[in-house]
DNA sequence: GCCTGTTTGAAACAGGTGTTTGATGTCTAG
DNA sequence: CTAGACATCAAACACCTGTTTCAAACAGGC
């Protein structure tokens, strides 16, 4: 059974460098020293060796750092607004430079079936849990829609750090990069918080 | 030559659907109405034929809604910022239902040489047009990192609707599209705006 | 030691890939 | 009319893909 994790392991690199159809069963049975035959064996075949991959490198990835929680801490809402942004974008840029987070990106690009599974269990804590902090934060009652296009408003400001990042990176440099997360965290908080304040005294057109 | 602009339009419509890779040349001769020789013929190989078909596609994209320039229209610097972002929205969810959009978006998370040369004539002049905006709206003057970062979150928060639609597709309904763009730029451009004029009184720390 | 189920191995298979070939048609200049 | 360049076509080529086959090696229980 030691080689079916080899696979796995083989497999997560190979298929975060290549994607699901340009990755081979060949170069992934090479890198984890087993025979081609290996794979349909103990997989069945390609498709789904892939979702297995898919579940291995998301619980890779959830034995990181964890969520901060709102309430845990006893800090002011905008304090904690800030820790939360600053632990969701040391996750997405950590995730610029592993295989986990390569994988996870090519998901978001172009997501398969695998990705289903894991979406209701990943995104939606992540995205409640953001709304409870921002709704803390304003002054006022945020309606539904409201409160949502905040959230996603501040998801894309870090967001945009990886999956803009062959934009950035072609503007003048230095590009940001995982050291930079403290000040992008600084950043977002400052334009989140301020704008629940503004979009509350001024009357929205 | 008729032949030749078929294989291009019916590349760009298996390139945009399938990716390079998975886009086979026998597709899009099928498509094309063309035998599978004439893709070498006329462009040499595979790899020349996508080349050229980014640049189709960049030149089909020119051709839309100009971006509006700071003080071609005699309005103040705020309500201008509101309207380059809805330009710049509109553009952005327009292209998810077309070819073009969507080969972008491949490019953009995966770039290949062929971006490059188009990266320089077109993400450049959007960013410091931004630049320049923002830094009309902005109270102080802004130093070249600050304005930068504000730049980068106004660009956040619209690629977003597009680059996380994964993710928002699997948020409750309805989501986002070409439909909301007005209040998407609302939204932003308050954000922006407030987050300036926030920045500017307060201590960043 | 032997037997049984599990695991590995080299080779082959069937299908799809981009590309090349050489013949055939088509049109135009001399 | 003819020569020559251009364009198209079916067929074949060489290669790579995931998958299968079947024999050999290995494991542990009796």
């Amino acid at each position: 059974m030691a080689t079916r994790d080899d696979i796995l392991d083989a497999a997560l690199g190979v298929f975060a460098e290549h994607g699901f159809r340009a990755g081979t069963v060949r170069d992934i049975c090479d890198r984890a020293g087993a025979n081609v035959a290996a794979v349909n064996y103990y997989f069945g075949d390609k498709a789904n060796l892939y979702s297995e991959v898919i579940l291995h490198a998301y619980n890779l990835a959830s034995s990181s750092e964890p969520m901060p929680l709102l309430g845990s801490e006893a800090s002011d809402p905008a304090s904690h607004l800030r820790l939360w942004i600053l632990w969701y974008v040391r996750r997405i840029l950590q995730f610029e430079r592993t295989d986990v987070g390569r994988l996870m990106a090519r998901e978001m690009a172009e997501p398969s079936q695998a990705l289903d599974r894991l979406a209701q269990r990943s995104i939606l804590p992540v995205f409640s849990e953001l709304s409870r902090i921002v709704q803390a934060v304003s002054p006022k009652f945020l309606g539904e829609r409201e409160l949502k296009m905040h959230c996603i408003s501040i998801i894309g400001q870090c967001l945009v750090y990886r999956s803009g990042s062959s934009m950035l990176e072609r503007l003048d440099p230095p590009h940001f990069g995982f050291d930079d997360s403290e000040q992008i965290a600084d950043h977002v908080s400052h334009t989140a918080i301020s704008a629940v304040h503004y979009l509350a005294t001024e009357t929205q057109s």
